[in-house]
DNA sequence: TTCAGTGCAAAGCGTTTGCAGGGTG
DNA sequence: CACCCTGCAAACGCTTTGCACTGAA
């Protein structure tokens, strides 16, 4: 895994470096984490590393498929490992909960844009919507805006 | 349409103003439209509008259920009226192409989801990945990055 | 006359970029 | 010892916010 780092990093002539170790490793550990999550969790283990190496260094991983990124909220995107098994998210707008569910469950999608030529990018998908608890309790999670400006997704 | 504007607000003891009679009539027009465009449309034809009103207002006709948004891109979320059917946006990543389908493209998706109580919001959704066009010709939409930083959609 | 709505300007957040120095291969 | 990579700091794009004024009801 972090062999593959290093092999896949010569096969493009990249240079292997601390940084782009630790900041793999935080993307696997944390499963789900914004570059400014990444950035703490590094900062956290080793000292100085800055904000623009994690986000060129995410873009390095992406190209090298090391790690992969969806859109969760309207802030900041997530990434996770590819280590992880390709996943689809479901996102409840109203207490922010995610769900990860098996690529089966867009088969049928998948199938019907294959006619038309179209290839799906699963991994990458999001599913927005309202999870049952929250349906039930109408008055849940206090002060979130149902249209929410600038916060979680939308 | 506009009356529906003038009587949605009323109940909520909000104001009919010419900026937001503009502004959902520019969303209504442009059919696909960002904030900026929006604001772009909207001063063509009026004067100054400003952008913190355009931002307000597609709040505030959102809330009222007038417009929706989806997010086609990394950069600004995109508008349209409800007054058009729901649709399903599937993006094409390589040439950046946009295609509405009918919901019942993700009607397997929905019942699925639905079992466990999820109530999926389809005219949210966005699914990307390669169309048929670029599948076939890799060389295709020259100077764009297959993981494109800052841009187009990812 | 009241209070929602607007314009303006400044700030905020996430991200990108130019550059010079540092370290990998 | 090339040249890739990093840190730093400034800039950027989009969005939000505080405030005083304006105008809809």
């Amino acid at each position: 895994m972090s062999d593959d780092l290093a092999s896949r990093l010569r096969e493009k002539g990249l240079r292997l470096t601390p940084q782009r170790e630790l900041i793999l490793r935080a993307v696997e550990e944390l499963r789900h984490a914004t570059p400014d999550e990444v950035l703490v969790h590094v900062r956290a283990q080793a000292s100085s590393v800055n904000a623009s190496t994690v986000y060129r260094t995410l873009e390095v991983l992406e190209e090298l498929g090391l790690v992969r990124h969806t859109h969760l909220s309207d802030r900041a995107p997530t990434y996770h490992s590819t280590l992880e098994h390709e996943h689809v998210h479901v996102v409840c707008r109203r207490c922010h909960s995610v769900r990860s569910y098996d690529p089966d469950l867009v088969a049928p999608l998948v199938a019907a844009l294959g006619e038309d030529g179209f290839s799906v990018d699963v991994g990458h998908l999001a599913v927005f919507g309202t999870c049952a608890d929250c349906a039930a309790s109408s008055s849940r999670s206090p002060g979130i805006r149902e249209t929410g400006r600038r916060g979680q997704p939308t």
